[in-house]
DNA sequence: CACGTCCATGCCGCCAGGTTATGAGGACAG
DNA sequence: CTGTCCTCATAACCTGGCGGCATGGACGTG
């Protein structure tokens, strides 16, 4: 009497949505395979967990009891597995580490050639954060430290220690009639279509939109892009325009588009990131050490 | 990336035998199929678990880790399940009733009547409790209820309501020399062959060999049998005798076995138990009244 | 009454897990 | 050194079950 995990995934996902069909699609399988498979598992328990309606899949009483647990089963199955993974990395002396596009810039390869002397033998491996959730692997474990720019969703859970400020420009597309001018103020962008971070961004999304200093205006989006070739793309193609930190010029140049200095928005600060739980951790306080260090030469 | 539960069961016995082979004949799955899924988890996580020696498995770091919450997540899985099926018990309006042998007698069809009387429409589904370990499926929340004789293992975490006492009886081969005698008092027996519960039964075995009766005299074991047909075959096929409940001797019955009344023994109780866990189910109230409205009346 | 939206069923291809038989390597005794 | 016993790994084969497609059937609606 052996229920998979994957019959549980399936299960929740019914009952969540109330639908076999919808779920079907949600896990991107087939519709007749979800029933064959909730089916299976009502057989397995020998308790019906769902009355069917020509209107959807409804919760039994005890399908709710089933429904109630099953997510907390789930979560810890993968914390179980995330810390098995997280285990392995100390053991092979690795330590993951998140980057936001090249948030860091040049600081990047003197941390992790600082953090190279400072532990022999461990190795740093880079991960590209997501860009509408850029705290999200950090969070679930799956990265041990980040350099990630501020401001972050759910930063108050986290620690976080500045690095470097730096003015945020404008990118635009080279033949953009603003593009001739040496340095422009943020007020003249207020019309401009921008190139934009999906809705799911919440605050990222507007923080790069700068809708703080708008005075009240709404942005005008001219795209939206959820990794940085997207984005780069559809400022060259004229989409609209964008915001980027300075550092952007030198580490996303591209034939066709354009980066000048801005007047009117608040600078950009990228920051080390650590969860509270790894405070303990030797080797993330050597990581974040090597980070500050940098901080305090960063002609090094 | 779906782990199925098979698997973690498979790891956590590995994890628990440090053998691969001696893990896979407690699991009922030949070696190398153990083998495959170890390596298929591995692969599956990307980290090395186990390192095999000639000597057997050595959990990793990253296997500890594993191992240490595998456990915890198959115990919520198990849970979630009894919970569901709990559910769909109360639903049906079902009550599960744990039984031990004929332990109540003729008080349990008098019971199953009253509560079928006080819950009309309600079913009393009955269940044999494993000799061995009678409370095992009350614990489990596989019953919501027992009627069993005393001392029970664990009965310190459990409701317990004494329903009725009889006297101790021995059961014997018609053909003993004893079975001629009309009653016998128990030092007659100490160097009898005894037919016995498992070892694994504990104190529940030792009651019934009435160990505390023999001022330190070891018992002379003539069998072992972990159910009433076995322990009622042995009896009458001259294995050894048996200490038994008065009331075994009208339902346990049978050719060719004799039961006589013993002096020098503790009488039997037999109680109604119950979780505590369930004290506020209105269900488990009710039968636990009918139960006690038995005692008070034991001759209707 | 026709149509849309559900879920259920039948059939088929394919993968994954299981089994048996066999190999390979270290530990230990003689 | 060698035979034996223990361990885990590998190979070849079989089968059950999952998943996909196409279709059917039930209920509600315009």
């Amino acid at each position: 009497m052996d229920v998979d995990t994957r019959l549980l995934r399936y299960f929740a996902a019914v009952a969540e949505e109330g639908h076999l069909t919808r779920a079907a699609e949600r896990l991107y399988v087939s519709q007749p395979a979800l029933t064959k498979q909730i089916r299976q598992l009502e057989k397995q328990l020998g308790v019906q967990l769902f009355v069917r309606t020509p209107g959807g899949m409804r919760l039994t009483e005890a399908g709710r009891a089933l429904a109630d647990r099953v997510p907390a089963v789930l979560d810890g199955l993968a914390e179980a597995l995330r810390r098995t993974r997280q285990a392995a990395r100390r053991a092979e002396q690795v330590v993951r580490a998140g980057f936001l596009a090249g948030a860091a810039g040049e600081a990047t390869q003197a941390i992790i050639a600082a953090f190279g002397r400072r532990r022999p033998g461990w190795r740093v491996e880079m991960r590209h954060a997501s860009w509408s959730a850029p705290t999200a692997d950090l969070v679930a474990g799956d990265v041990d430290v980040a350099l990630l720019p501020l401001p972050l969703p759910g930063q108050e859970e986290l620690r976080v220690e500045v690095l470097l400020t730096e003015p945020r420009w404008v990118v635009m597309a080279e033949a953009h009639p603003l593009a001739v001018r040496e340095e422009l103020a943020f007020r003249e962008l207020w019309d401009e279509p921008f190139v934009a971070a999906p809705a799911e961004a919440g605050a990222w999304r507007d923080y790069w939109l700068a809708t703080e200093g708008r005075e009240g205006r709404e942005p005008r989006i001219g795209a939206v892009a959820d990794n940085p070739d997207d984005w780069l793309s559809a400022v060259a193609n004229g989409y609209g325009i964008a915001l980027a930190p300075a550092s952007a010029a030198r580490y996303y140049a591209r034939p066709g588009v354009a980066y000048r200095p801005l007047t009117g928005v608040a600078p950009n600060s990228v920051a080390v990131v650590w969860k509270p739980a790894a405070d303990a951790d030797p080797v993330v306080r050597d990581f974040v050490g090597c980070c500050l260090e940098y901080r305090q030469q960063p002609s090094s």
